[in-house]
DNA sequence: CGCTTTTGACCAGCGC
DNA sequence: GCGCTGGTCAAAAGCG
């Protein structure tokens, strides 16, 4: 489409040694993983999962909620955006990012034990979301599924974060066409 | 008191 | 057309 973003997370001042990423986290991998392969994931190098064919009528992620048609409830119908899947072995599902999230939802998926849960971006007008998973194969694995790109700052630092953020920045250089 | 989490209901898309 | 499934809303409860 039109705007790759170079990364999902703009900016992050960082400076200090925050281990807030890894207090209870366990990095032993980090890979991108296709969400569109439902049942068969197929592990890809590229870091960009577009779900969205090509018709995303507005290009930035800030916000798209305007739309109310119908009146009765505001139900983002269906606006398919960009999302970014890793996978990051973990005993938490909560893996502070540096951002702050909310919890909206929260559902039980098929063909997995485990719940998804929907979190979004607190910051104003931020409507970042993200999806927090674990796999029904191996419960150490917890998949993170981010739709949208942050248009402000990291709310606080995570060097730890920043440093699978940078792998991700090769992939999507190297691999990505 | 304000923010976050929980949880059931609602809605829309998709496959059969 | 119907049922299933995923995603979101919103009220209530919980917590610092």
């Amino acid at each position: 489409m039109e705007n790759y973003p170079s990364s999902i997370f703009p900016s992050s001042s960082s400076t200090s040694n925050n281990n807030n990423f890894s207090s209870n986290t366990i990095m032993n991998s980090s890979l991108f993983q296709d969400v569109n392969g439902n049942n068969n994931p197929t592990w890809f190098s590229g870091m960009k999962t577009d779900i969205g064919s090509s018709s995303q009528s507005s290009g930035s992620f800030g916000d798209g909620t305007e739309e109310k048609s119908g009146g009765k409830k505001k139900r983002e119908k269906k606006v398919k955006k960009q999302r970014y899947a890793f996978q990051t072995r973990s005993h938490v599902d909560i893996l502070d990012d540096g951002y702050r999230w909310r919890k909206y939802g929260q559902k039980t998926v098929k063909n997995n034990v485990h719940p998804r849960s929907y979190y979004r971006c607190t910051y104003q007008d931020c409507n970042v979301k993200k999806q927090v998973q674990r796999l029904c194969k191996d419960e150490e694995v917890v998949v993170t599924t981010y739709e949208g790109v942050h248009a402000h700052a990291i709310e606080k630092s995570t060097d730890n974060f920043e440093h699978i953020l940078s792998h991700m920045k090769i992939y999507n250089g190297n691999n990505f066409s």
